[in-house]
Parts: structure tokens; sequence; C-alpha cells
DNA sequence: GCGTGTGAAGATATTCACAGCC
DNA sequence: GGCTGTGAATATCTTCACACGC
């Protein structure tokens, strides 16, 4: 058992707000006794959708689409990807981990055929909105997009970008005001 | 010039959502005419700390590793990798780019001696809070963080992951949500 | 006239505090 | 006695709407 204290403490939360998010999706502890670790896991994967198998599809297969494909990460945690594309004929047609390298004409036959629900895009920058247009045309509703640009999707697509330098911009502004307040600081 | 109007437009926003948050950092528009693009974009690049340069330090230099201090996105944002660190004998004195590979142990030293800003972290998930935690005492004062864990600092030291399987969990909430409303929607 | 910057109004989100159950 | 779940009270964030400068 573990109670929204420890919970909050753990996460660097209020208790209150521990609880009140969990109120939101169900009510899942018991007074005087806090919350019954495994089925809270279990309540929340499932609310999350974190208990099923969902297929991925990789668009650009050149040294960080090897890396994708064969980073070990994904499968345990429930994400497959079940097909390559690329537009490079010298790829086409080769083998990555188990994959064969396919034409990106073949995403919009291939994406409900393989019933394909998150796009993985590691393409150059300037082709990122083109193939991410194309995921979207042919049924993807998420994309998980590995080049620096904020594309643009339709309502109903969600987006998730993996991009260290933002994730480096989203600090300067924090190591600025710490080295100011070190320098400036009354003493 | 641009107005707010058309920025909010651009970034699916508010108006009055751009020039509150604009208005936090100074007045950087003029009536009747909206903002100057050039200055807009100066004034805010100074603001976040990204019109200079900040050190930064490897730590992991395997696979991943190597792939970071390769990635040619860094330099041009302002970032520098400047030193690099591991713990493998067998790879502590072989240059990756133009860095010789130091032993962990040295980071307290070098942090300071090279001016380090930010820690960069690439190593086996079981080994990232201590290398995090070494980071820290030595005056790290950011860390870029890749390995799945969400590690435990001081305040004041800020963190950013970089989890493409976080970025992937984050979604299926979403992804569950769209396929029931086409599943189970009237028509 | 056009569009910013900003108080005031309205909407959300967080925290408090406690009745109720284990 | 301990701790949840939740209305009520605060606090924060967003939107409105308009005086003012270009």
């Amino acid at each position: 058992m573990v109670s929204s204290e420890q919970l909050a403490t753990q996460l660097r939360m209020t208790p209150a707000q521990i609880r009140k998010d969990l109120s939101y999706f169900g009510r899942f502890g018991k007074q005087g006794r806090g919350y019954n670790v495994h089925r809270l896991a279990s309540e929340l994967r499932s609310i999350l959708g974190l208990d099923r198998v969902w297929n991925a599809a990789l668009v650009g297969v050149g040294r960080l689409g090897h890396a994708i494909v064969n980073y070990p990460g994904f499968a345990p945690a429930g994400f497959v990807i079940v097909a390559a594309f690329d537009t490079d004929e010298a790829i086409v047609g080769t083998h990555v981990g188990n994959l064969m390298v396919a034409s990106l004409d073949r995403i919009a036959t291939e994406v409900p055929r393989l019933d394909i629900d998150i796009g993985i895009v590691a393409v150059p920058d300037r082709f990122a909105q083109q193939v991410i247009s194309q995921l979207v045309d042919s049924g993807v509703k998420a994309i998980l997009n590995y080049a620096p640009i904020a594309p643009k999707v339709p309502d109903g697509v969600v987006v998730r970008g993996v991009d260290p330098v933002l994730a480096l911009q989203s600090m300067t502004y924090y190591l600025k005001a710490g080295e100011e307040s070190r320098a400036g600081g009354d003493s």
C-alpha cells in the first residue's frame, strides 16, 4: 500500500494534487489505508492505454533510423515497429532488423493493412512535414517526430518531438537566471 | 512586421496570450503596426539565453554517446561539447571527434576548469542517478538526461529528459480515446 | 484606423479542510 | 487513528475589452 503523502513526496507534488488527479478517473484508494500499488499501477496502465501493443511505422532508414529500429527499449513497453519506409532506392529492399524497407509510396496501403497506429519520423528536416502529412493522410493518429520542426497536423492527431537541441534551449533561461543571482546577489 | 494575430495563428494560440506573454518581459511592439520580426527574435534570444555559447560535458561514450558527439545540430545552436567522460578503461584515453575521453573521477576538476554549464548523460540506466549526482556536485546546473529515469536533483538544477518511450507513452491515452469515439460514436 | 499593453472579468487549477469509511 | 474523496476557498492562468500611441 502507498499513501497520497508518499506518492507526493516521490513525485514532488502535494498529496491533495495526487488525490484530485486520481479522483478524476475513479476511486482507487481505501480510507485509512491508501492505495494498493499493484491495483493502482494496473488501473493506470489500462487508463493510459499502456496495457496493449501498439504498431508503429518508421519513416527514414538512415543512421538515426537504424538506431531506432535497433533500440531495445520499445518492445518491452509495447511498441512494435512493424514497417520501415524510405525514398532512397539504394535502401529500399534492404533489411533492417527483421524488416524489409519499403518505398515511401507504399505507406498509404501498408498503414491500414498492418493496423499501424503511430508514425516514427526520422527523415532529414526538409522532408519531415511532407512525410508527416502523408502518414496522417494514411490514417496514423500519433507521430513521434525526430526532426527539429513543429509540424502542422489536423486536430485529433497528436505529435511528440524528440529534439535534444530544443531540450537544451529550454534550460538556458534558468541557467542564465542562476548565474545572475550568484553574480549579483547581495551578501 | 508581424501582429499578435498572425503569431497566434501560426502558434495555435490566442492573440491575447501572445501579447500577455511578451508583456511579461518587455514592450516589444508598436501600436498600430505590430512587432518587428528581427527585433523580437533578437530580444527573445537574449532573454532566453540563446545568444551565447554554452559548454557541455558528455558522460557515457558508448554507441549513444558517439552519436551525440557527432550530432551536427548542437554547435550551430550554441552548445559545444568540451569534454567526454566514461568509466570503461578500454574507452578512457581514446578519441571521439576531437575530444579525448577522460575518466569519470576527473569530472570534479574538469567541470570548473572548462567552465561547463550542462551535463549530457548517456550512461546505462542503473548508473544515471549516480552520474547526475556527481555532475551536480561538481557545479553543473543543467542536465540533459538520455536515461529513462526521473533523477532526483536539488532545487536550482534543471533537468530535461530525452526519452522516446516516454514520448510514445504520453500519446497512447489520446490514441485510445480516438479509437473509442470512432468505434462507439453515434452516426 | 490599427494593434499594442494592460487592468478587470472570467475560467481553470491547486490547496484546504473535513465528513466518512476502513 | 489514518487516509481517502470531495466540496469550498484560494490562487493562477486565460480571455476580454478598451485607452492610448503610432
